[in-house]
DNA sequence: ACTTAGATTTCGCCG
DNA sequence: CGGCGAAGTCTAAGT
């Protein structure tokens, strides 16, 4: 990873055309020919300019004046124009082996879980499938119950409105098949924002809170949840 | 700006749980408080962790042997556990003033050039007025065709699901004045993504696809347009 | 302060 | 490779 520290201005064009007036910036350089640029002030997580790989990098001048990035997007090119006028450091790190990151707790684990435990979605389910296709997207569950109703089960980390009119649209499209036309709906979540909760009760959608330490087994179900 | 390049371990704990085995990586730490850590594997422009300010940093050892992250975000606490084995390189730049980006081919300018040439939306269409009041919020374009028929127009870069169900409220709230209750809609859009067409014209919205060069006039418009 | 919508969203999966 | 939905989305604007 290469490191330059520099008094520079910036000129973009691709998808739309932007401009940094000149000041000090980092240049981020990675070894795969992505880029980004930071400036101590703004935003902290995302670069002021950058292009992703793949990319073609021009250096020009000795000390350094000038690099220019080419990406080839699709028929359109884009561009990244660096002018710059000082170098103040520029340094190039070697960092090793790629160490990625592993993550815990996202909604694909809780959708993973409920659809071997598709109980805890309501009494009696059984798992038909997992993304069941509707014309507009799949539905991350559809279950039968005791009585072989079928139920579409839409799952998330936190449920809000959006979630209840997503299920809707699915029900909309799936209840279209006169086989279906029976098809309840269940929004299942560890979070359901009150106004969702709301709104999808007022559509006959039942809503069902989840905890993902109790569908790993790794904490008792608390009880109240069934008295409620 | 502090850069600080070091062999280290990071757990995050916060909205999910995250864990970066031992590599030689780079901490970014801005004088806001914001902190992203960087290797040269994997993304380009995001970082593997980060955490936005405000954040209280806390450094241990000498040299530096752990860095703790903790942000208060509600009721929970994120907090980013930094464990450095080897300080290879650390050092603070004065990048002096901030530097703004200047964009230039945003949504906003999509809808400035159809404001300007409505018949883009559709043949015959003249504007009423940009930002037409609801309820809700404004609609982008309020126009009338040849007919003296009314039409609502939402306007976006990329225009998934969600502008279809944008457009749809807004359309629910405008009919229900009597003097428009025929009032039609019509998302336009430098691209519509296939569901997002599908639900729209299963609602008898009218989709348009239009191009920002042809608007400008920088291009002859494609004449097949015009067939399809 | 909170909500809503845009973003050069990016990222990952699955067709 | 393209479409689609999630994201520790982030961020800016409006209320």
């Amino acid at each position: 990873m290469r490191l330059i520290v520099a008094r520079c201005s910036v000129d973009y064009t691709g998808r739309l055309t932007t401009h940094l007036p000149e000041a000090v910036r980092l240049i981020m350089l990675k070894d795969d020919g992505g880029l980004s640029i930071w400036h101590d002030g703004g935003s902290s997580v995302k670069p002021q300019n950058w292009m992703t790989p793949p990319t073609a990098l021009e250096f020009e001048g000795e000390p350094l004046e000038r690099i220019v990035v080419r990406k080839f997007a699709g028929k359109t090119e884009d561009r990244l124009d660096i002018r710059i006028v000082e170098v103040v450091s520029d340094v190039t790190h070697d960092m090793g082996e790629a160490a990625e990151l592993e993550k815990d707790g996202v909604e694909k684990h809780l959708q993973e879980l409920l659809a071997d435990q598709p109980h805890w979605c309501g009494e009696g389910f059984r798992l038909v499938r997992r993304e069941w296709p509707t014309d507009i997207g799949p539905v991350d569950l559809m279950c039968r119950d005791d009585a072989d109703g079928w139920i579409a089960v839409e799952i998330k980390r936190v449920a809000t409105i959006d979630a209840v009119e997503q299920l809707t649209r699915y029900l909309g499209f799936i209840r279209q098949d006169p086989a279906l036309a029976g098809c309840t709906g269940v929004l299942a979540a560890q979070q359901i924002k009150p106004q969702a909760r709301t709104l999808a009760e007022s559509r006959g959608l039942r809503c069902v809170e989840v905890d993902l330490a109790v569908l790993r087994g790794e904490r008792e179900p608390d009880l109240t949840l069934f008295v409620a």
